[in-house]
DNA sequence: TGGTATCGTTGGACATACCAACGATTCTCC
DNA sequence: GGAGAATCGTTGGTATGTCCAACGATACCA
């Protein structure tokens, strides 16, 4: 089998953007398929890590913990909902809104996928050791902040 | 406006994956819209520069250069034909393959992409130093080539 | 009370990644 | 020389994630 440098054009293999975006897609393959198992997708874990970190809210800011579109946002509650997971509820003091609030299945739901995705990063950062590890983090965490804060600042 | 630290949970914000994720996410915006404003989209782009580099060759070795799907290069080898960026023709040495070629205006618009993408990567990583980008580029060629090399190796 | 903003929902569009099945062609082995 | 396996390219999808517009209901403010 040849190296991938004999198969990946330069033009391509010196751009970051490119290795970010080609380990993105591994990454989904590794999670998607660890999340399968557990009868879970992405969408599914983000929510739930929002609930249980910031408790109960609306869906706005379930969406905007989870990093989601509102419309994404209806979708994946009506996922957790029929699995019992999370509970929609009217807010009595605005009745535009719901308020989302995990239940003790979706708690333990919760405590399971976290685990699939501390494996999940294990697997995908194998080759690097725990100091390469937590530099990748540090410049990764940077450059991701500077781009969110960019976006909502405008 | 809050910080990033007060919006994303801590689950997600710990995890390199989620790291890599949002922050492809990004790079894709960027590359989309830069590239849009070229008539052009990432597909496009990775095929021109396998060619630019490794000459013509087979759809399915196009296709292995690009890091594309055998019908996916069908499409995009489409759209390159009609704008007249690439050439399809027959092998007469084995009549099922198509050998895909470079134009001309194929090269031109390559170079004009390749700056794009430049210009891209510098926005990106407008945060990092030159050290940090160079860095942040070893950490993530180290983990995609060992993800690379254990899918061809299944 | 009218105008603006917010919330949630519905109904999409689009790009990327990926897969199965098929017909045409090539190659190998008996 | 022919059967079987492999390859090539194409067609026709599916799944997922990201993103957007428009609408009705509701809340708030001047």
């Amino acid at each position: 089998m040849r190296p991938i440098d004999d198969v990946t054009p330069a033009a391509l293999r010196k751009r970051p953007g490119w290795l970010i975006g080609q380990t993105s897609v591994h990454h989904h393959r590794l999670l998607t398929a660890a999340l399968g198992a557990a009868n879970a997708r992405p969408y599914h874990y983000r929510v739930l890590a929002s609930l249980q970190e910031f408790g109960s809210g609306s869906q706005v800011e379930v969406g905007r913990h989870a990093g989601l579109d509102r419309s994404d946002v209806v979708a994946t509650i009506d996922e957790l909902v029929d699995r019992g997971l999370v509970e929609r509820t009217a807010d009595p003091i605005d009745r535009r809104r719901n308020i989302i609030s995990i239940t003790p299945a979706g708690r333990a739901q919760f405590r399971r996928l976290d685990k699939v995705l501390a494996n999940v990063q294990d697997e995908l950062l194998s080759p690097l050791s725990p100091k390469q590890r937590e530099q990748l983090t540090r410049l990764l965490s940077r450059v991701l902040e500077y781009h969110t804060d960019a976006l909502s600042e405008r």
